[in-house]
DNA sequence: ATAAGTTGATACTTATAATATATCATATTA
DNA sequence: TAATATGATATATTATAAGTATCAACTTAT
């Protein structure tokens, strides 16, 4: 199993408007062909975006651009904008222990909160992590490249 | 996404070995009853669990039992021993960026130290949490039931 | 006003992975 | 040697993610 590639996708996005906001007219099939993706996936992720206030981005206009400061977005905003693990949490609980065996009816109870621990320690990390890191980082490759 | 099941079914897996360890012989067949899991699939990841040595499985011979103390076994040797994440880690990097894009070619470096963090923050959570704290959840709910 | 370009929406297809199922070989033990 | 258990394998089913095709709706520039 591996968290879905929409996160990085949404990552790679940001990225993109960001670092080439001042010299190109930033699209939806301007960034598929920067990631890779079919333009669809993008336009899903970039509404996911849009929703949790990220990007602006109008149907009909083209232009994409940021709607929060770099250091206002954390990885956690992202993987949750992206609903890259739904609701039902983060491990898979298998789905039909025997209710009439003691172990098979008590054991959900017993493992539940132990598994939010888990998630919860991921998800803590990924509020630490700020888009500028990544978008910095970037940045000072690319300006490397050309030296 | 979500982690396998087989996480959880290993979880199941060794607390069944543990609390019907006196009153039962406990087999595959019993496990997959209890779990409400597939024979086959509770073999296989016995088959996992023995690898990582923590329960003794033999051919023919039935009669499964712990390998290790309950105290000695930790969330994270589960996930590692039914290989919940395979070794092309927790995040699932979308596949074709563009390496003629100086973003495409550069965000993956500058992205993979991060995720790594990620999944180090969310499996030393996992090496926090020993089976024997969910054990013996379980049997005190069990006794609770019995009064 | 209209044409060109862009996003939004939807339906369908494809690829992949997890789990279930069926079956039989092999080992143990009484 | 019969009964029972695990080991192994091949196939089917299911669920989900991602790709693809297509067209409607909107914006903007001419």
């Amino acid at each position: 199993m591996q968290i879905t590639s929409r996160f990085t996708i949404a990552v790679h996005i940001i990225t993109c408007i960001d670092c080439f906001k001042d010299e190109y007219k930033v699209t939806s099939n301007f960034i598929a062909q920067s990631t890779g993706v079919n333009p669809v996936i993008i336009r899903g992720v970039l509404s996911q975006l849009k929703e949790a206030g990220m990007v602006n981005v109008r149907q009909g206009a083209s232009g994409i651009t940021l709607a929060k400061p770099l250091d206002e977005i954390t990885f956690y905003d992202i993987y949750e904008a992206v609903d890259s693990v739904k609701d039902v949490g983060l491990f898979h609980f298998h789905e039909n222990p025997n209710m009439d065996c003691p172990v098979g009816r008590n054991i959900h109870a017993a493992t539940d909160s132990r598994l939010a621990q888990v998630q919860a320690a991921m998800e803590n990390k990924m509020k630490q992590i700020k888009l500028s890191d990544v978008v910095d980082e970037v940045k000072s490759k690319i300006k490397a490249e050309n030296k």
